[in-house]
DNA sequence: AGAGGTCAAGGCTAGC
DNA sequence: TCTAGCCTTGACCTCT
């Protein structure tokens, strides 16, 4: 309400000088500066914010040729989620950028909230950021169910694009990456099969090279048969 | 633009040298050096500007006994206003000390900053929280100096001061800390000792407690003579 | 070194 | 519920 006498009283253009003249590259309306990487509007930056954190899968509903394609301006922005979701990752939003959710400015309503025995067993305790399979919306998977709450395990997820890049990096962090593979199914494997025929090892350090990738094998060799299966439903 | 790349584990000098192992006085997260009289952290440098400089008056909204009260630590300090500005002038915070606001900085001339090559090499990493060893500053172990850049290893040790509650959630994330000590040598061994003397593992759930174990006990044979004699550099 | 400024994160909360 | 407009935060920046 506050709002609406500044725009009646004084300000007939500018809303605040909050808006800027430059789109949504997602839906076209007024951006308020980069969300996620790109200039985005408030309703498709929160949008996107509260898809990532929740880890929605969204279904288009539309029947035929048209599945897939819904138009996403100012207007229809809110008539299908699943391709409001695609448009924002088509605009290139980057989800790694939504961050992990913080705690509460104010204490939660309820009065045990302060209980001494109620704060110890949840402050502190970080929220890991939900990492999402690749967009489009992919159907869900049994990897997918595996670890719904958000895990440590999803910390190193978010690494799952920069893998080549960890590949060169350090031999360590890969080794951990194909930990994550053991229980997500990531398609690590591949990336190491093709590292290998693209890139040799450190003049060197052929030595760390074997090592590790003894480990690695060791490593295999512990794999529940459980997670083997999970594999196969990646395609890929 | 260096800088900015630090994200992930790339760069040794990066991860901020800015930041101090002096504890804010306030909070106790780390300062970034004296702010208003006093070492702060940004965070409540900032509040306390932001306070000053638009006479904020809060009023806390805790009920009895509790009122005034509120704890204000690194994960707290955004819940109650009142109690936060009230200890930033308890650790004497000179509000004198704040200046007049000055107006916006004048745009700075063209840079290269927004050249196609320049944005490649940025757009796209991940803002990755800089994790660093639990302060008061450790002396600098061995163990310290083998991973200077951050990196993905320091995510999980962020876990650290929540080991307890990972042992009740997730073994096989407490299998991955494991694995951190592996190269960072926490001192996770005597934690699980403790552990196992104050609670036994979840009835019904035995087999998957010892499975686990083994899983562990496993590992611990592949841990390489390097890594196993860099424990002994830690005291505790 | 330590002021103030920046701006893209997350949080809050009416109004659908 | 969800949306989206507005507010607060804080890591990083420039300027004095």
């Amino acid at each position: 309400m506050i709002l609406k006498s500044r725009i009646l009283t004084i300000r007939p253009v500018s809303i605040g000088d909050r808006l800027l003249d430059i789109p949504c590259k997602v839906c076209g309306d007024r951006s308020s500066g980069k969300h996620y990487g790109i200039y985005s509007c408030d309703g498709c930056s929160g949008f996107f914010k509260r898809s990532i954190h929740k880890s929605r899968v969204y279904t288009c509903k539309a029947q035929g040729d048209a599945k897939g394609k819904c138009p996403i301006d100012k207007t229809h922005r809110n008539q299908c989620r699943a391709c409001r979701l695609q448009k924002c990752f088509r605009a290139e939003m980057n989800r790694d950028a939504v961050q992990h959710e913080r705690g509460p400015r104010k204490p939660k309503g309820n009065k045990e909230g302060s209980s001494m025995l109620n704060r110890l067993s949840l402050d502190g305790v970080p929220r890991l950021p939900p990492i999402l399979l690749p967009p489009p919306p992919p159907p869900v998977t049994a990897s997918t169910l595996i670890f719904q709450p958000p895990s440590l395990l999803q910390i190193l997820l978010a690494a799952e694009k920069y893998q080549f890049r960890l590949v060169e990096e350090s031999w360590k962090d890969l080794f951990l990456l194909h930990l994550v593979q053991w229980s997500h199914s990531l398609d690590l494997t591949s990336l190491l099969s093709t590292y290998k025929l693209q890139l040799k090892p450190q003049p060197g350090d052929e030595h760390a090279f074997q090592r590790d990738h003894h480990i690695m094998q060791v490593h295999s060799t512990l794999l529940p048969p459980f997670y083997c299966t999970l594999s196969s439903d990646k395609l890929e």
